[in-house]
DNA sequence: GCGTATCGGTACGAAGACGTATCGATGAGT
DNA sequence: ACTCATCGATACGTCTTCGTACCGATACGC
């Protein structure tokens, strides 16, 4: 999305005329997010990712300048989107398989955005890959479905409720662990849109 | 806690025979969780602290054997109950009270909580801390104000949204800056409240 | 097939932080 | 008034990490 090769035919997403393939470049990118998630960003070392991935330190440094730059550039290949594909016809049952779809990949999530601790509201770059990775995407999917229910009329418009959903469905996801020493799982986030949202929403 | 002398008359928080003041520890305490909101956890070090203080680090390291330990007690310290004192007869009212209070002290307890980062999953002694400081009086606290709501008859005991209310409001002060940037101010939790506490608890 | 650039491995230098030890000065308790 | 523990200052050792440099080997492009 960023910056494109134009004529390069196949992924050339890792660099030049680099010998590693995309494969290879996700084995980086999935090592460091995961020592990220068990030691923090700080205590994550290039020597540690380049031992678990057996591959040398000149390797990362030679593709990615700096330890922020290579986070970054990890963060930003793990784009997903969870909440795409979820449209049932019906907002309550949208936000419900959401809920579920969430509660999978909470843990992972979740784990990752708080063991990026402080350094994301210290690094821009690592800031922006968040949010173009983690956040942004789930936002806009949450709001299409939203939307959805507004234009089949289950929901008005200006419902005072509407603009705060994401902060509801995400703010839950990521205090749980400080609340009750467990990340939110599937059964959770679905009894809470249950309990609070429908009803915030007025959809009983 | 841990350790008492039994029969010491006056203040003690600090150590045995220690010369440092209990304003002197505060500030050293202040100093502390003031570099870890601006720092993060891992880049405060207690060189630092003991410049901004003027203080030496064998002073430091007297008093508190590691950094660790340092910075829990610094938490401990800290504790305070925002919420207590809201009482006004009302829970819809009380909640809208909360809410502005919890904007007003947002900032700070957000910042330090994020500062923390993945220390607090690591260091069982900092989770405690932070529990004991930041997290159990408040929600014990919003709790109290739930359960007085509930025996004025305004909310049914067996209410579905009760048990979510603590997860909601601390919930969105802590996504807020991930999601738009700014802390959550008084006026966003007040609107917040009003457009989807009251209307979960039934409240309209 | 050949040249060349990148790979993996390792050694290296610089910087910073933890925690300890030493040392003169100062202030509290008797 | 005296003693002595604690204070502030500073130097020190150890460890870890970042990021660079060098080195042979290997695999891709022509």
């Amino acid at each position: 999305m960023t910056s494109q090769a134009a004529d390069e035919p196949e992924t050339v997403a890792a660099s030049r005329r680099s010998k590693i393939t995309p494969e290879r470049e996700r084995e980086f990118f999935d090592a460091v997010l995961e020592q990220i998630r068990e030691c923090g960003y700080e205590s994550v070392t290039m020597e540690g990712v380049a031992a678990s991935t057996r591959c040398s330190k000149s390797t990362l440094y030679r593709q990615w300048r700096t330890k922020p730059q290579f986070v970054a550039a990890a963060l930003r290949a793990s784009r997903r989107v969870r909440f795409a594909g979820i449209d049932t016809g019906s907002l309550a049952e949208d936000l419900r398989q959401a809920a579920r779809a969430a509660g999978d990949w909470s843990g992972k999530d979740t784990k990752l955005l708080q063991a990026l601790g402080h350094a994301w509201t210290a690094d821009k770059e690592l800031a922006e890959a968040l949010r173009e990775a983690l956040v942004n995407p789930e936002i806009a999917a949450l709001q299409d479905m939203l939307a959805r229910g507004v234009a089949r009329g289950e929901v008005r418009a200006d419902h005072p409720a509407l603009e705060y959903i994401p902060a509801m469905m995400f703010g839950v996801l990521r205090i749980r662990p400080v609340l009750s020493g467990q990340y939110a799982d599937a059964d959770y986030l679905a009894r809470f849109v249950e309990a609070t949202v429908l009803p915030a929403l007025g959809l009983t």
